[in-house]
DNA sequence: CATGAATGAGGATTCATTCAT
DNA sequence: TATGAATGAATCCTCATTCAT
């Protein structure tokens, strides 16, 4: 009958991610909970049932937010350029590519899933899986790499990586409760972020 | 009628903290959302609507979670006690401590009441008041001392409070996401935390 | 805490009663999917919400329709009395009485209950056992004791009971169908049933 | 524009019987309600839409069915071939005849339509006057005959008419309520359904 | 104060039907 | 005619909250 029709799969693909920039935004608005479906069509400029042509259910728009998260990382994930160039300037590069990464969708995003991410046991491991986990891989790699180079003291890569994905989490995090320091000076974090990474609080001082 | 009687007080504040103890519990359990009054009565061993003669709404029960909280950190705020010793050993008891605190209740109140926080501007500005500034305003008077006698570098008191905290707060939401090797290895933590916090990645080396 | 308290129980199973009631009267009216939630709370002069108290769901209201009648059933279940009459003036009575058991309630009961049988496993399994097969039993017993006795004709027993179960079904359902003949003629029914069952049509003709 | 075009008319005709023979298969294996427009239309391999081309809504779906039933009936109603015979031959090989002509559709569409015409106004009547009220005059002339020739006693024939309607409409629904016995034994019920209606319980007993 | 039955607003989901292509 | 995406009314069910006992 109906043959895999590439326009309509271009047309489908559009309409889904219609639907999850509006669920995006809702979700980041009212949180996942207050937010109705009606809600996220309103904001789509569908009707309610539209949604369920392309998700299952509420929970399913979760996921494809996350899914899509993940792609789109996996696209830009070009920050293997340059493990060699000076660390400091690497670091620092690369933890403002982050944070521009999450301008200023990512923020939204984060706040609309992490929550239920918290409380939602199959999102959790969906999440582990498509975010966390790929990321941890690779970072340890390039730890490994420093660390055997000598550039780095020797740590314990796994856990030093989770400390420093648990400091940008919790930046965002706390930013998120309304922390108008962090959110009034945001773009000084890189520096800073870098400057306590790399030499900790004493700086070389013994 | 009724004078203020310090033996229904009592009554009262027992009452008021089964019920409180029983919403830990069960939000940590089942999240906020998905947790009923039902639920938390149950837990309780109480009627639904008992809940209401101590609690005016189910969002209450989150606030008075929080207010209990943060009582109790105040009580044992004890940890001034020694800013002059050694800041590596202090640093590292401190954190312990802070772990400890958590143990093991602390983690599910986080859990319960984190998402909802996000998500809830009155919960927020709450939680801001109560819990994180208190923190920061004292931390950051530690670390403007420990900046004026030399022992750690000058740094944005401010941005690198905010910063520690965030690793906290960071480390607890990843292992709450399920990360095994955060759980497994979690005693480890105070000691990696405190040498990465001191002395960063390089530890001394140029 | 609540000790089993027989007064609340006969509350509870007066309202119980109550719903299932009102459930006959809309699901007879309108038919099981035709009828809402909405129409049978108001049938019984309570809130939709309520109901849910009482049963599980919308399906559970036909559970509860059948397993009561099931019990009345059982209670005027004493048609045992007179095997040993003659023959025509038991079964002359014994279809009195059944067709008088279904009025005025029985037919609406009836056609609130058979459609959903006919297309629900769960339903329909209960329905068997509950009604179906002791109705069976019972009647095979006084079968095989009239065939012994040599009453009535040697017959297979299993299969005559069907065809007796039958016809009474059958003449429900025209009715209910809207025969307007059965409708006006329903009390000489007793009569031409007992006589086409006991003598057949040839009525000892050879 | 469009003249009464026969082919045209021939591929409708087509298309509609297929939409029916899919509704048939769809409804008995669902129920009418159940079932929705998208089943149907999978079952014939179109699209919902195309099936508003040919039915006004579901419920004619049914109609549909129930016409269809009709006029094949009629085409067959060769029955009439022999009341002459010997009335047990005639008898016996008519009930077959009956039985035979559900199989194995017939029990399906039976099962599909008659929740909904205890539940339809509209239907049911449609019902009355196509399926049953023909039935009802055919076999009401045939019973006046044979009384008036003495081969069977005399009754009233509309009650007995229905009466024996009643025992084949009630064994349809008794094996589809799930009585293993009527289904596995289901072809001797021409044999014992003969004798019963002919010679009743008693079998020439006096 | 404690109880828990009653309430009814609210929301996710379904699905018959429409209609632009 | 055929398609099937879009529509949105309809409905089951949940659960925070109330209040008579």
């Amino acid at each position: 009958m109906s043959q895999p029709d590439p326009i309509q799969a271009l047309v489908a693909a559009a309409r889904r991610n219609q639907i999850l920039d509006a669920a995006v935004q809702v979700f980041a608005d009212k949180g996942f909970n207050r937010a109705t479906i009606k809600d996220v069509a309103r904001a789509a400029g569908i009707a309610d049932g539209t949604i369920y042509n392309y998700f299952e259910n509420k929970t399913s728009l979760l996921l494809g937010i996350l899914n899509r998260l993940n792609e789109s990382d996996q696209r830009e994930g070009d920050f293997a350029q340059a493990a060699q160039t000076d660390i400091r300037a690497w670091m620092h590069s690369y933890i403002k590519q982050r944070y521009d990464a999450l301008e200023p969708e990512g923020y939204k995003i984060f706040q609309a899933v992490i929550p239920e991410i918290l409380v939602d046991e199959k999102l959790r491991s969906l999440y582990a899986e498509q975010v966390i986990n790929p990321t941890y891989a690779m970072a340890e790699k390039f730890f490994q790499q420093w660390m055997d180079e000598g550039i780095i003291q020797q740590v314990d890569a796994k856990l030093a990586v989770r400390f420093i994905s648990a400091a940008f989490v919790g930046l965002i995090i706390l930013r998120q409760l309304g922390d108008t320091e962090l959110k009034d000076r945001w773009d000084e974090l890189p520096d800073i972020t870098t400057e306590l990474l790399l030499n900790g609080l004493m700086g070389g001082k013994s």
